[in-house]
DNA sequence: ATTAAAATTTAGGCGCGCCTAAATTTTAAT
DNA sequence: ATTAAAATTTAGGCGCGCCTAAATTTTAAT
């Protein structure tokens, strides 16, 4: 059995690698919290058990096993999250947390009863895309809310999970996954976006959000009409 | 925050409990299936917190902080129990071990959606009492079914929760907590017991059981008619 | 009361995952 | 190409909870 140790490392070497292809030791220290020294202690570890590739100095790169205990645990993590909102009515700023703990302990047994339970879903609370068993993903082509320019219509696909204000603010504007969006302009100097969420056609609901709120947030773009 | 060792031996001291007044350190070991000698080191760390009293070679006690600590863990565990025999369905002889590693992750928020789920529930899957949100437990006057004579009747209060066999076993002869039994004869040496199912006036359902599978189910005894 | 056996504790050590401080290597500026 | 800064690793250490082996204390037999 891996420990949560382990496990937290492997899923933190695979959230960083969808967004640069070697993980540096510095980003995934702060990633999990830890001093840079820890981490390298750590990637050693799962180099020896065959789980990253690493050269010293060039940062870490999950091998498939590395990659396929990753997803186990992404998936478990998902699953929990989206058990907890849906059966247990668990606010979605609050699933991250619980689940962060419960999908180090949930057996194999139980995670295919809860999955069974919510129909085999495909989606977690955020959007992000649940892994199947035999470690599969959903590849999907997206965009952040900060790369659209004015006049784009797009629907939200995924936000990030990790944050609780984030995702409190998030719900409070009613950014949810599925939701389709408008940008009506983009300040120039700050990039603050004004957003309106469609259908609608009153003005007063417009809203304005910043940099770092657009760049937690998934969308695909709708063709223009 | 204490960690799953802490709660481990707190339990287990307060189990061991109550059936000896001073809990010995290898009985306590043995328990929990380390060494004495670790035993011996926790307790000294626990003695130091004040979760335990302790003299050298003379055993353990819980304090009331202690105690405070145990009961909650274990309204934990039989909270956890029995929803997931109930909401996920899980066979009541694997309830235990899936239990005993959420117990120690479970959030005070998810203990209280749960138990508003369960519709603020007094006793899990196995018949034993779930300890108020204050630490209050019930408490009950039993017996062993080892301990009645023949010809008593009596209703199966609770059946111990941490052996699997046992309880896939006990399932099989329909053993479980409320039924109804009657000690049709005791054989001799052997202390095998005959029992009967009631209410049943059929010979072939009776069915023996020995002195190992008669300790680990606790009963109350009906008056006789 | 003595003493052998059993129970318990002490001493010393280990793996895990973390830390800080110092050394090494890479990167970026010139 | 040189060098200062940044990133990374190495060295040494710590708390946790466990272990084995040896020492100590209690218990039980006589």
């Amino acid at each position: 059995m891996n420990s949560q140790a382990v496990e937290d490392y492997l899923k933190a070497i695979y959230k960083l690698q969808s967004s640069q292809p070697k993980v540096v030791t510095s980003a995934l220290a702060e990633h999990l919290g830890v001093n840079p020294a820890s981490a390298t202690g750590m990637i050693k570890k799962l180099a020896e058990s065959n789980l990253v590739s690493y050269e010293r100095y060039q940062g870490v790169k999950l091998t498939p096993p590395g990659e396929k205990i990753a997803l186990e645990v992404i998936r478990h993590h998902r699953l929990v999250e989206l058990y907890l909102a849906e059966a247990l009515s668990v606010p979605w700023d609050q699933v991250h947390d619980e689940a962060e703990k419960w999908e180090h302990v949930l057996s194999e047994d139980l995670e295919d009863r809860i999955d069974e339970i919510l129909g085999y879903p495909t989606i977690d609370p955020h959007g992000a895309p649940i892994p199947s068993r035999d470690g599969n993903i959903e590849q999907r082509d997206t965009n952040l809310l900060s790369e659209l320019t004015q006049g784009d219509s797009a629907v939200i696909i995924e936000v990030s999970d990790d944050d609780t204000d984030l995702l409190r603010y998030l719900g409070k504007l009613q950014l949810y996954p599925q939701t389709i969006i408008q940008i009506i302009s983009i300040a120039p100097f700050d990039q603050l976006i004004t957003v309106r969420i469609s259908p609608n056609e009153d003005d007063t609901n417009n809203f304005v959000i910043g940099q770092k709120v657009a760049d937690s947030i998934l969308v695909s773009k709708l063709e223009k009409n």
